[in-house]
DNA sequence: TCACGTATCCAAATCGTTTTGCATGACAGG
DNA sequence: CCTGTCATGCAAAACGATTTGGATACGTGA
């Protein structure tokens, strides 16, 4: 048991018989050292067990080897998957994760949460599904962060994108609702109004029935937020309708699963006398009863794919922005 | 739009007509200012959009302002509402918190997740529910951060602890099912044996056998993992047994979710034929259907707890090692 | 007037790396 | 033997903040 994280690189270079300089050189290969020395000097950083201080190298490098995922709620597993798959490559790369949660309401909102990042100056941030505004994003970008963002368009700010074909992913969904199994009534519940991916799935919703030659029947709307709670208020509404619906679209599992809960308190079969279906296919979306139909949203691969982005942004990439679109697949279960 | 993150103490130091000295103890409040130029001061802050870097910052004062949480599987619910909770106080005192996944398989083991970790200075670490050898807790301790670990006993290591009363909670749980509901052959299914929480649950499980005069039925108790997919595991190796259960106790909610997988493909009628219980409630608990009977684990209380003893800490605290026990309660419901 | 505190502010040292420009030695070609 | 090229390693200057020991000016009391 040494010092620990007491042991400095000129210690290093006096235990091997060089300069700091040369244990530098061949701990970044930065320069070539001869096989002996490099021996040695490995030799001695296993010993001691030096590693580095990462203030001082980021104060020289200007570099914090730190990517950060905003999202605004922790505990969605869409989220949490989502983490997932941003960690996994961002470790395999040396770089830090950090996942900080911004609440659409309560807590601290977003500004004051990408200032708390800029602040750390990030080497790059994956910003989740939000409605930011413009400032926000050329806040992120102004930092010098790279900056990836989930569900949205390209043109809509700086950075790259990684998003699910949301609405080719709900136009089939609510395909299958209008088509095969011939629902007549069909509500559609979305999140917060305005934030995404809620437009993008409500668009591909109104898609499905514009092709049908129906028109969206807006007294079975509603725009709450994205939880079990949001779902349930969006549920009680629409089912006090003057003339209720025979199917709920949700904008997510969230929803949905609040949806039910409103269908199983008041006594209606599901999906016998209402079907309910969900999107992104989270754990739960297969353990609730009757189980979810719903849209598989790759969440760890939407945060692979954004790592990579951004790892190849910090090695050098400075090529026009990119977008990149995963694809999507309807779940049929018991639900609908 | 300035240079953004680009503007040092001695833009500001010009700006305000000082020396970078004095805007560091403006700053930090360390040495008294004149009102006047604190004015001036914190103008020039507020106009340039000043923020420390935290790179020379940490080099100087050998403190990150992180802290970090490490967990066996970042995408169990009850570890994911203990990241809410810490993040929550943690963020109120200005400090970053990094989430760490270190799976039990598969992937980059503890030691590996923590070497990392340490190599970074973090300032303070919660270690989630692990079977952690002695030398892993040396290895923090050694680093200089402050440690907290959860779920296991204060003597077992250094640092302060942070725990359920998982014992007793677990024997409250399984003195019901013996008591009023009158099961005969009660199953135990643990997570990855020799980790906590897997131990103490046993224990009460154990505990509430005993006082009933009975003893374990050793043939129906499997060690598998803290998974969905542990359950369904050893479900199957219980309800093959020559003599089935006619309750299954699960050390925790993804495990009886498991269970409850395998008892409707057999067809087996919870709680008709077969009890099952989890442990914690998680928001999935109550979603499955039957839905769950199980111990409510404060996890976002023992975030928030755990992050509170370790601001402690940094704020000077050199008391001895200290073990916060929070309650528990049974929760009644469907499945049992 | 002198000595001495007090209130303000500043200059310089420091934290532990990385990086750049040189110095040295060896070696090859002429 | 001389000269240019490599290969190798070192010294010193950053990086941007915090902190410590003074310096300056102004009262205050003897």
């Amino acid at each position: 048991m040494h010092g620990s994280g007491r042991v400095k690189i000129v210690d290093v270079a006096a235990a091997a018989g060089v300069s700091a300089t040369t244990v530098s050189h061949v701990i970044s290969g930065r320069r070539p050292v001869s096989a002996a020395t490099r021996a040695r000097v490995e030799d001695a950083v296993r010993r001691l067990g030096y590693q580095a201080d990462p203030s001082a190298r980021g104060l020289r490098t200007q570099r914090t080897d730190t990517v950060g995922l905003v999202v605004p709620d922790i505990t969605n597993p869409f989220n949490t998957e989502l983490a997932a798959g941003i960690q996994a490559v961002a470790y395999a790369r040396g770089l830090l994760t950090v996942v900080c949660e911004a609440p659409m309401t309560g807590g601290p909102q977003l500004p004051a949460v990408l200032g708390q990042l800029t602040a750390r100056r990030l080497d790059g941030i994956v910003l989740g599904r939000f409605g930011a505004r413009r400032a926000d994003l050329d806040l992120i970008a102004g930092s010098g962060a790279r900056l990836v963002r989930l569900g949205t368009r390209i043109a809509d700010g700086p950075g790259d994108v990684v998003r699910g074909a949301e609405t080719e992913g709900m136009r089939d969904l609510v395909r299958c609702l209008v088509g095969e199994r011939g629902y007549r009534r069909i509500g559609f519940i979305g999140g917060e109004a305005g934030v995404e991916p809620g437009g993008e799935r409500y668009e591909g919703y109104r898609q499905a029935l514009a092709e049908a030659g129906r028109a969206v029947p807006e007294e079975l709307v509603a725009w709450t937020g994205f939880t079990r709670e949001g779902g349930r208020a969006g549920a009680a509404l629409l089912l006090d309708a003057a003339e209720p619906p025979d199917a709920v679209v949700c904008a997510n599992d969230l929803i949905a699963i609040g949806a039910l809960d409103v269908a199983r308190a008041r006594g209606i079969d599901v999906p016998g006398r209402l079907a309910v279906t969900g999107y992104d296919d989270i754990d739960a979306a297969s353990m609730v009863s009757p189980a979810l139909t719903t849209v598989v949203n790759p969440a760890r691969e939407i945060g692979r794919s954004a790592a990579r982005l951004l790892v190849d942004r910090l090695d050098g990439d400075t090529g026009p922005a990119r977008e990149v679109v995963l694809t999507h697949q309807v779940v049929r279960r018991a639900s609908a």
